[in-house]
DNA sequence: GGGGGCGATGGTACCGCTTTCAAGGGGCCG
DNA sequence: CGGCCCCTTGAAAGCGGTACCATCGCCCCC
C-alpha cells in the first residue's frame, strides 16, 4: 500500500470513467480490437465481439469522442446555423435533419445567427474548431472569411432554404423570388388590382426581401400597382398588426397584401377583425410558411408552404451519402413550394 | 528533394490547417506560451501577446478544440435537452442561455427528447462522450441510468422548467402545480362555476399534467366542479380546436377552460369564433405561455407567463459561476410566474 | 552588493483513441 | 501435404493541445 501505483490518480479527471484500455483488459484483447469492434463490428470475430460488448456493458463504457476525434481528425458532428431557433420554419427542418443524423450517430451543433453575418462567421469558426463532419448554413449570404474557412476545411457544406448559382458546395432549397411571383399571380387571378408586400426586418432577412422583390416584379410585369410596407422590428404577430395598420393608413386603396410570413399575417388577420375589415372581400391576405395555425384561423389563411421537413430530410440524405464517399448527388436541389389557397385571399 | 522530410504529409488530414506549433514557430515562442496567450492572456507579456496574435491572424489559426478537450479532460461545451425545439417556450430559454454562454466561449449542444425518457438517456450518453462542462435537462423525470451517468460525470447539472425536491444538482424553474392553482382561483374569482382543463399528450408532458392537477385540486378545494379533457395528439392549434369541440360536446355546462398551452388556446379561440360562442361571456379561456400572439388575438388571451428568458439567463449565470469554482448559488431557484389577465377569461 | 523571490517562458509528459504496420494462424488449392 | 493468402489481432506511433515543472532573469530589499 506504500506504493500508490494502482491508478496514477494524479492526472486523470473523470476518475471513475473507464477508458477503452479498461474494456480491452477486461475482455482480454487489445485496444485496437475494441476500437474495431466499435467502428466496424463485422471485421471482428463474433466471440471477441461478444466479450467486448459484455465488458463495455459491465464498465458502462462511454467512448471519449474527443480522443477519437483527435486521432481521426474528424468528428461525428454536424454544425448547423439558422437565423433563429424560435422560427418554426427552421426548427422543423432542424428536427428532421437532426433525427436522421442522430440515427446514424451524428450530433448536431445548433447555433443561431440572428440574421447577422458576423455572428455566422464566429459560429462557423467555433464549429470548425470541432472538426465537424459537415456544416449546414441558412441562406447564401456569408462573409468572405466564412467562405475562405469553409473552403479550406474541405468538408461538405450545405446552404439551405434558398437557391442560386455556384453554391459553396451543396444547396437545398427553393426560390423565394418565385414564391413572390406566384403570390402576385394568384392575387391578380382573383381580381386584385392594388397589391402590397408587408415585410419586417428586410435589411437582414434577405429571403423575405427576395420574396417581396419577386412579388413586386411580377405585379408590375402584369401591369398591377404594388407597394411595399417595411417594418424595422422582427417579424412577430404584433409586427403584422402594425404592418396592416400602416398599410391601411398609407395605402387605403390596397386590396391584397402579401405578408412576409404567417406569423405577421396572423397579426394582420387579428387587426382586420378589430377594425372590422372583411377578409377577403375588402382585403385579401396571404402569408408564407403554412404554420399550423394557418389551417385553423378565422378566416383560414391562404399561404405558401415551403418544404420545411423535406429540406432537412434531403440534406441528411445528401450528407450521409457524402460521408460514405458518394458524391454523386446534385449540387443544387430545388424542392419547390406550394401555394395553399384557403379563405383569406 | 529526395528526402520528403519537410512535412511528413503522410498522416495529417486537414492538410492546410495550421496547428499551435505553427503559430509558436512564426511568433518565435513555445507552444506553452501560445496556449497561455489564448487561455490567460494577462499572464503573457504584451509584446509576445502581440506577436502571437499576429501569427494567429496570419495563419488563420483555429485551435483544435478536441485536442484541447482531450488534454484538459473538459470541453467548453454545454449539453442541453428540451422536449421539442419547435416549442417557443423552450427556444426562448435556449436562446437566452446560448447567447450568454457563447459570450464566454461555450458552445451549446442542443437535442430534443420528444418527451421521451429513453431518448433523453441516449442524448445524455452522447453528450457525456464529449466531456461537456455541464448538462441542462428539462424537467425532473429521468431514467435511472441517466441519473447514474450524470452523477458519475461529476459536472454541473441543471434541471429546468420545473420545481421539486432533491435536484440532481441544480434546479431552475417554477411550480406548474401552482400555475394550475392560480388559474383555478382566477376563474373562480371571476364567477366561473364549472371548470375544465384541456390538455394534450399528458402522458408525456408531465408539466402540463401537473398544471392540470393543480387546477383540478384547487377547483375541488374551492368546491367547484372541474373536469379534464385529454387529447392524445401533440399540442397544436388544431388540437386546441378539437379540445374545445370535445369539451362542448361532452361538458356543455362548462363556463371556463384552462388550456395546457397558448397554442391550444388559440385553436380554441378560433373554434369559438366558428361556433359563435362568446368569449369570455359564455366561456372563459386561459392559456399558458404568454406567446406573442396572446397579446394580439381577438379577444386578447388571458394566460400565464412563465419566466422563459429568465430561466435561460439564470442558468447561464449559475453555470458560469460554477465554472469559475463558485458553488455558492442556491440549489433550487423558483422564478415564479405571472397570470396575465386579458380579455378571454 | 548579494540573495531571495517572483513573474515569464520553455520543456515535456501525457489525454484516450485511431490507424498504419506487422505478425500469427488457418483454410484452401494445387 | 506444403505454400500462399487472407482474415484477425496486437503493437506502437502519433493526433494537437494542456499543464506541471524547471529554468531564467530581473527587481527589490536588507
Amino acid at each position: 500500500m506504500s506504493e500508490p501505483r494502482i491508478a496514477d490518480e494524479g492526472r486523470r479527471r473523470g476518475v471513475n470513467r473507464s477508458r477503452m484500455a479498461d474494456v480491452a483488459r477486461l475482455a482480454g484483447v487489445s485496444t485496437s480490437t475494441v476500437s474495431r469492434a466499435l467502428r466496424q463490428p463485422d471485421i471482428v470475430s463474433p466471440e471477441l465481439r461478444t466479450r467486448i460488448d459484455e465488458a463495455i456493458e459491465r464498465l458502462a463504457y462511454v467512448p471519449n469522442l474527443m480522443a477519437g476525434g483527435l486521432a481521426s481528425a474528424r468528428s461525428r458532428t454536424v454544425g448547423i446555423i439558422v437565423p433563429s431557433i424560435m422560427n418554426s420554419f427552421f426548427s422543423e427542418t432542424v428536427e428532421a435533419l437532426g433525427e436522421r443524423l442522430a440515427d446514424r450517430g451524428y450530433q448536431l451543433m445548433l447555433g443561431h445567427s440572428g440574421y447577422s453575418t458576423e455572428r455566422e462567421e464566429a459560429l462557423v469558426a467555433s464549429y470548425l474548431a470541432w472538426s465537424p463532419a459537415a456544416i449546414v448554413l441558412t441562406g447564401r449570404h456569408h462573409s468572405k472569411l466564412t467562405l475562405r474557412r469553409l473552403l479550406e476545411a474541405e468538408i461538405p457544406v450545405v446552404e439551405m432554404w434558398e437557391l442560386g448559382e455556384r453554391p459553396i458546395d451543396m444547396l437545398v432549397g427553393f426560390s423565394h423570388r418565385e414564391v413572390g411571383r406566384a403570390v402576385a399571380r394568384h392575387f391578380r387571378s382573383r381580381g386584385a388590382t392594388r397589391l402590397a408586400f408587408v415585410g419586417a426586418a428586410l435589411d437582414r432577412d434577405l429571403r423575405a426581401l427576395e420574396r417581396g422583390a419577386g412579388f413586386l416584379a411580377e405585379a408590375s410585369a402584369g401591369g398591377t400597382d404594388a407597394v411595399t410596407v417595411s417594418l424595422a422590428e422582427r417579424p412577430q404577430v404584433a409586427t403584422g398588426a402594425q404592418g396592416l395598420a400602416r398599410l391601411l393608413d398609407e395605402q387605403p386603396g390596397v386590396d391584397a397584401a402579401f405578408f412576409s410570413n404567417d406569423v405577421m399575417a396572423l397579426g394582420a388577420l387579428f387587426e382586420c377583425r378589430r377594425r372590422g375589415i372583411a377578409v377577403p372581400e375588402r382585403l385579401r391576405l396571404c402569408g408564407f410558411g403554412d404554420l399550423d395555425f394557418a389551417a385553423e384561423s378565422v378566416p383560414l389563411l391562404t399561404t405558401v408552404r415551403p418544404p420545411r421537413r423535406e429540406i432537412g430530410r434531403r440534406i441528411a440524405d445528401a450528407l450521409l451519402a457524402r460521408f460514405e464517399g458518394d458524391a454523386s448527388g446534385p449540387a443544387v436541389l430545388d424542392l419547390g413550394f406550394e401555394l395553399i389557397e384557403r379563405e383569406s385571399g
